[in-house]
DNA sequence: TAGGCCATCTGGTCCT
DNA sequence: AGGACCAGATGGCCTA
């Protein structure tokens, strides 16, 4: 089988190419095409009714107010714009069935097309380091931290950066929201519950893989931390981490052990792919200047300074972050959360303390 | 109750 | 002609 492999180039365009994401909110209306403007201001004057709330008898009725309109006077006195195209022909009972039965078609079509679409970004969401069944991302959010995502393992491919730092969960959290951003931050440094590593040692008899896991830094066991529902680092994401290392790491199947969550059973190019991606030539991409990013080492990246709360509170649904995490965010209760070295050393360096 | 997110319906446009 | 795609409108659900 053949595997395509993306170089940084590949990479830097993506994640150009999402850089609208960046942008708070999803308006788009500068691009509006005049067509649409235009078609806006076909919908003023009155909520465009369903035909779920019209009767045959309503559609009538509307038909006849069109006609109406099309002599319509202006507030001048002179004539209104006539309405463009050829003149609508009177609705027949019969072209009505066939009206709503087109309807009734498009409309089942235009369905299963956004159940793809929400298939599709499902997807996306169970190759993200943060993907949890219970707590799941916004669909914002989860474009938003895929573009981040993107952009810092191409990061750790240019520089070599460690996807343990600092600056990779900063990148990672970038423009998020902060109730996802603690949750990535949480899933990246507190790594998943003794318990995960428990189900991990069960389904993989004790050996192998439990200990790649248990020995990765990021998934130092964080006794008095919640579980998931707030998420969790996949085994996956975590092997392709580790695999970022160095070549002795061996590297068992994804799919062998996973960490309680379904398999996800379509290909699993992005992470994979990091490691093979070391032996391309990489190449200065044209767009790797147009990058607005930047890494803010020695920003306080669980603080509210960084990440605004304009959308907190509304993301991620479901189940509210544990109380010690939550207060983790300004408190930090090393005593507790964090008592790691490893984390311990990080938080405290952020807060000044070291 | 307000605000965010989401699913659905709808009509317009473009393409085959 | 019909399907895909798109964006606006609307209402429901949920949480703070």
């Amino acid at each position: 089988m053949m595997t395509k492999h993306f170089g940084k180039s590949d990479v830097s365009e993506l994640v150009s190419s999402l850089s609208w994401l960046e942008e708070d909110g999803s308006s788009q209306d500068g691009d509006e095409s005049p067509e649409m403007r235009g078609r806006h201001d076909l919908n003023v004057g009155g909520r465009i009714r369903s035909y779920t709330e019209l009767g045959s008898e309503d559609m009538e009725e509307e038909e006849e107010e069109d006609d109406d309109h099309e002599e319509e006077v202006g507030p001048n006195g002179e004539n209104g714009p006539k309405r463009r195209g050829p003149k609508r022909k009177k609705m027949t009972k019969a072209r009505q069935e066939r009206f709503r039965a087109r309807r009734v078609k498009a409309n089942a079509r235009e369905r299963s097309r956004m159940h793809g679409l929400n298939n599709a970004l499902d997807n996306l969401r169970r190759v993200m380091p943060c993907y949890s069944k219970t707590q799941k991302l916004s669909k914002i959010e989860t474009l938003r931290l895929a573009r981040n995502y993107i952009w810092a393992l191409s990061e750790v491919l240019e520089n070599g950066q460690s996807p343990e730092s600092h600056g990779f969960v900063d990148m990672l959290c970038k423009g998020l929201s902060q109730p996802t951003s603690n949750l990535v931050a949480g899933c990246l440094q507190l790594g998943p519950s003794p318990l995960i590593l428990n189900k991990l040692e069960d389904k993989c008899g004790g050996s192998g893989m439990s200990d790649v896991v248990a020995g990765h830094p990021l998934s130092y066991p964080s006794p008095g931390l919640p579980s998931p529902p707030y998420g969790s680092l996949e085994a996956s994401h975590l092997l392709h981490m580790k695999g970022l290392k160095g070549p002795t790491y061996d590297n068992p199947s994804p799919n062998e052990c996973s960490s309680g969550t379904p398999p996800y059973d379509g290909p699993l190019t992005p992470p994979l792919s990091i490691s093979s991606n070391f032996a391309l030539k990489q190449e200065p991409s044209p767009h790797d200047s147009e990058r607005n990013f930047t890494a803010h080492p020695g920003h306080h990246y669980l603080s509210s300074h960084h990440y605004p709360t304009s959308t907190a509170g509304s993301l991620p649904r479901g189940p509210q972050a544990h109380p010690v995490f939550q207060a983790s965010r300004y408190e930090l209760p090393l005593d507790v959360a964090f008592d790691s070295f490893t984390s311990s050393h990080l938080i405290a360096s952020q807060i000044g303390t070291i």
